[in-house]
DNA sequence: CCGGAGAGCGTACGAACGTACACTCCGGCG
DNA sequence: CGCCGGAGTGTACGTTCGTACGCTCTCCGG
């Protein structure tokens, strides 16, 4: 074509689909022909939008965490207080592991990349930064860290079991975890 | 070489070295000809061996959920009462996320694929089956699957973390995912 | 002592890969 | 009106891939 001016929906176009091809076959299946042919251009755009590979993906990644961030965002911003953070949680929880497979593959997908190479985990710190900015609103810093690892654990339980757990089970886990009458038994100290 | 007769370790070797190459270079950089490297064989004992890679990895990641739930029973299995299953949990999040690299990194991997695939996501079920056999021994069946969804988050947050939190957190939510008992306080063995 | 059966291997082939780079085309300036 | 700079692309190259298959070599029954 050669429109002879910038095209910033190209741009856009790639990293979209490199993550719908992610999250479709695997990043063992990830090439430039496929991307390319996915985001309806040519092979050359990819080498002329992208310096490589490793660039497209890290930045497509960071891309997914801007919009799981904002899905986080979105449902913990507007709690008022502790019992709404609670459902909010909860929401939080069967949203992600129930509709749509597409960022589960894609959260996996991220861990896995973070669980080696430390530009990705780059990534996955920022995210749970975020996350646990939202949940000290409500609970204690020592309570937020362990309920982000609940909601990591609850999510992808629930996304992977035979046969996924209802929300009373969530929510129980998520009162349990945040229940704050600390009669210290064993003594571990926290505000 | 041609030694005649069948050799079973060439088989074992090549799984291992499967595994070995998952661990530090990724599902995506897996390739017959790396892994008959790294295993010490000939490419044509590959396609002897194994009718394609897919049979190779689903066969590998066999083996490593062998190893992985083999680690679950030697921690679980030997706790007597209630308190000894919370500090076996707590032994057992501490060692999947510091020790080793390589089991965070292929737990991560398999993860991915068992989030697109149903044959990866047997491995899954088993495994979560087994984990859940031993803490029923301890937990009423609800408190179970949340426990077990909690050591999940545990040990990938503590893996993947900046700072990774200390054994007294890990404890902590253990404490109070396991500890409020819906009809009864805290007293017998077995619910 | 020998010959066949079959375990195990070396190699060749077509497809797909990442990347470089000469090229085309168009809007704007002179 | 003509031409020039740079955005954007088509193609070619060297590499690596999975897999098939004819071959070698060892062991054992006779």
């Amino acid at each position: 074509m050669a429109t002879g001016h910038t095209d910033p929906q190209r741009r856009e176009r790639i990293l979209a689909a490199t993550l719908d091809l992610i999250a479709e076959e695997g990043i063992a299946r990830v090439s430039h022909r496929r991307i390319a042919q996915r985001a309806g251009v040519p092979l050359g755009s990819m080498t002329y939008h992208f310096s490589g590979i490793e660039q497209l993906l890290r930045e497509a990644f960071g891309r997914f965490t801007d919009h799981i961030v904002a899905v986080f965002d979105e449902h913990l911003g507007a709690a008022a207080d502790r019992d709404q953070a609670r459902e909010a949680v909860a929401d939080l929880v069967h949203e992600l592991s129930e509709d749509s497979q597409r960022d589960l593959v894609l959260t996996q997908e991220l861990y896995t990349l973070a669980a080696r190479r430390p530009a990705y985990r780059e990534l996955t710190h920022e995210w749970m930064r975020r996350s646990r900015v939202h949940l000290e609103k409500h609970f204690d810093p020592d309570t937020a860290r362990q309920l982000d690892a609940l909601i990591e654990g609850l999510t992808l339980h629930r996304a992977l079991a035979r046969e996924p757990h209802g929300r009373a089970l969530t929510l129980e886990a998520i009162a349990r975890v945040t229940a704050t009458e600390r009669r210290a038994p064993q003594g571990s100290g926290t505000p």
